[in-house]
DNA sequence: GTCTATACTTCGATAGAC
DNA sequence: GTCTATCGAAGTATAGAC
């Protein structure tokens, strides 16, 4: 049995996690994760196969432990309001205990994928998998309009990814431009999206802000 | 004159921004970007001081192009529903003509703004501060809701970059896992954002999808 | 402006003692 | 399980010929 006294595997994925976050995976060098962890950098090579073994297992509790806590969303009998609700606050409460998680996805993203193996990748899936449950149910009783599952996943896990992974260089901003911006609440986003994101679904006429002078919806380039 | 024919340092910030995107900036070799210009590595060494040089000119020209873009929204007389709808289309053009874009955006708020000089911080607030100054125009003619206008911008920019930017992963989930989402068309998702955020920003009476059964608002934690 | 050759450093990884 | 020492590859950068 291990010991009581986090060993040095906890430490060494702990240490990477932030390193991977703040650096992404090429910046991030073992010797530092080594130093970050307390260890001694063939402790790493002792516990995992190469720097990408590392990275992947990182990746995969990581999308493990999100999937997981998504699709209990799934579990309780609520409308689908109410379970999108649900969904952005499981989702920011998630980051919350992880600042380091929006980084990392937004690197990934970024990387276009290339440095996923196939398990990671299923895990990674859950994501649009809920919210198009969540939508579907929505449609089918009538409380949602007619929106695109896909689209709607990119317009509720993009605002909150970006939001929260960008408190450090919103704290650049802040410090360096004297712009606001560092000072807001999460929790306060948190309300904002779910406000905005039910609104955005919602069935019921239009009500568009625009709606007599409607623009062309396309490409206007300005 | 330069030579009418492209010269070597565009070609080499042509090829620096590929690369950037792709790789990031700890990941782009500089021999690397020298093989996809098709220059010799000194030459990059010719035209700018260092790496992180070239890469401060990448960033640099790609907000200032995208300030001027946006700022262009501004400059007719339109109500603010239509500048919204403008504006989301403008970064939806200036984005599909250069596909680099978003991976490198998605990449610098991931690493926290501490590679950024204060001139490119300064060509990025231009972003937040265009929607700014289109919600606050909304709110005093009454055409949107009480919305704040740092949560809306990352409402608006959010979907945009990571949709946009999640192409090649997209391609991944698409070849790899059996799972759709590559084929959707980029147009049809600046659809779906426009009539997505009008929604969201419109004045009146919420319409809320789950109105009586308003779930409470924050950390439900599921 | 362009190229070859090379100096210098950092980094991932391993051997082997304890 | 943990540490020291080190190898070999890769990366940034520069000197200097043409």
């Amino acid at each position: 049995m291990k010991s009581a006294r986090r060993d040095s595997r906890t430490r060494i994925l702990d240490a990477a996690r932030r390193t991977f976050a703040a650096r992404g995976y090429t910046g991030a060098g073992v010797d530092h994760i080594a130093r970050l962890a307390r260890v001694n950098k063939a402790m790493i090579y002792y516990h995992f196969a190469s720097k990408q073994t590392l990275y992947r297992t990182v990746l995969q509790e990581l999308f493990a432990a999100l999937a997981d806590h998504l699709r209990a969303v799934l579990d309780r009998p609520d409308p689908p309001a109410v379970r999108l609700d649900r969904l952005i606050a499981a989702i920011a409460a998630f980051v919350q205990e992880r600042p380091y998680f929006p980084r990392i996805m937004l690197r990934e993203i970024a990387e276009g994928g290339t440095r996923l193996d196939q398990e990671t990748l299923r895990l990674m899936s859950a994501l649009p998998q809920v919210t198009a449950a969540i939508i579907a149910q929505g449609r089918t009783d009538g409380t949602f309009r007619d929106v695109h599952p896909l689209l709607t996943y990119f317009s509720v896990m993009g605002p909150i990814v970006m939001f929260l992974g960008s408190a450090p260089i919103r704290e650049q901003f802040a410090q360096r431009l004297l712009v606001p911006g560092a000072g807001v609440d999460p929790d306060a986003f948190i309300g904002h999206l779910q406000e905005f994101v039910q609104r955005g679904v919602a069935a019921g006429a239009a009500a568009r802000a625009a709606s007599a002078a409607a623009p062309p919806r396309r490409r206007t380039t300005v």
